[in-house]
DNA sequence: CTGGGTTGACTGACTGTTCAGTCTATGGGC
DNA sequence: GCCCATAGACTGAACAGTCAGTCAACCCAG
């Protein structure tokens, strides 16, 4: 059995070795400019071992992006679990969508999420995966706030009507974020966001005066 | 100079045709799968003549973009400038962004927004470009609401950062609409976004038992 | 010797762009 | 009023490059 996992599980590195490399290729250079030659590159491999594994191109940037997505919402399901009080945990969610460069993350990450929306828009099969990933999100979102109320840190609210219109302004604002609108700098979308936040669930919040970070 | 200018209308006519062609070809398959040939054929011509006009595909696609960006924003301007009240106002921008196929629109326009943002989010020149019209969007919002504060139907606030966060909100429930997330139907985000409105400009405002539309 | 991982060489289709030249009409010289 | 030169819109055909996907063969562990 050690044996055939063996293979099984070389394959399995592989594997994930050509999603995660498809993952950054498609942050870097977008969807449409990403080839599988790239991707056999990056991994050392020739072009047709990708297709050995994944059998089309289109299979392997849509698995991509799926990967890249879970990542993101493990990391983010950690950093909830590794901090206690509502106001932290959310500062962490505003802090991991409206910020750049933040942790470890793949640079150029926001690159994945208009890829993914708009692979989303025309590929039924993506949009049913963006639906149920965005829904984890959402979920997150009022499990935080639910928390709060239970610890009694906030009064009681409808935490699932709160996490969809949250979820949606921190879209919005990582959108001007990502595209770099000079008017919406990432300190801005982050008291935006608070403020939001401290007036829907009624809890205290002043922006703490951080030096702007070096550019 | 009726002759000379006679050419040069049927030149203009021809751009803009093609313009609209390729907008709409745009927001049907998506800015990577459209081709020149698709917009010479819905036009009439040959693939050489859009060459002719535009010199490349690339400026040909994204002057489609921007075109028809554009007249969405001067739609959305004359649709404000013939309602009155700031309520009304607001609903219409609402409407605008978050309830599918509003007025004489392209259908599928939405697509159009997320190939604006994957462009945008690569190449410098959409970027600053996206920039303007999005600051556009937001003075329009700002300005609805500094109307509303002179016509005393509101008190004063400031208009400049409720537009931001406005702006980002509608951007992102418009996305969730536009992907037919369940979660966030059109009536919904409707009603999350005039609340919002309501409670950061002060005024009343229950959502209208409006009979669900026929799916 | 068997079978799965692996590859280099290849191809077939697609498509942006070029180019040489056609067609039309305008406008000036006679 | 006729004719030729010029320009600009327009096209068919070819070119050149790109790439996803195929295939027959190879390597090697078991």
């Amino acid at each position: 059995m050690a044996i055939k996992a063996d293979s099984a599980v070389v394959a399995d590195q592989r594997r994930d070795q050509m999603l995660e490399a498809a993952a950054q290729l498609i942050a870097e250079r977008g969807f449409a400019d990403t080839r599988i030659s790239d991707v056999a590159k990056r991994v050392g491999a020739s072009p047709a071992l990708v297709i050995y594994y994944f059998g089309t191109k289109d299979t392997l940037l849509t698995e991509a992006l799926r990967f890249s997505e879970q990542t993101f919402y493990s990391m983010a399901d950690e950093l909830l679990a590794s901090t206690p009080s509502l106001v932290k945990r959310l500062e962490t969610l505003v802090h991991l969508t409206c910020v750049p460069q933040t942790q470890g993350e793949i640079p150029g990450s926001w690159g994945l999420w208009f890829d993914l929306w708009t692979q989303a828009f025309r590929h039924p099969e993506v949009k049913k995966d963006r639906v149920e990933l965005d829904q984890r999100w959402r979920s997150m979102v009022a499990q935080v706030v639910r928390d709060g109320i239970h610890h009694e840190e906030i009064a009681t609210v409808d935490a699932e009507e709160f996490a969809v219109a949250f979820a949606a302004l921190l879209d919005g604002l990582s959108i001007q974020v990502a595209l770099e609108d000079p008017v919406v700098d990432p300190e801005r979308a982050y008291r935006i966001a608070m403020r939001f936040a401290s007036t829907a669930l009624g809890f205290d919040w002043k922006p703490t005066r951080r030096r702007s970070s070096r550019s």
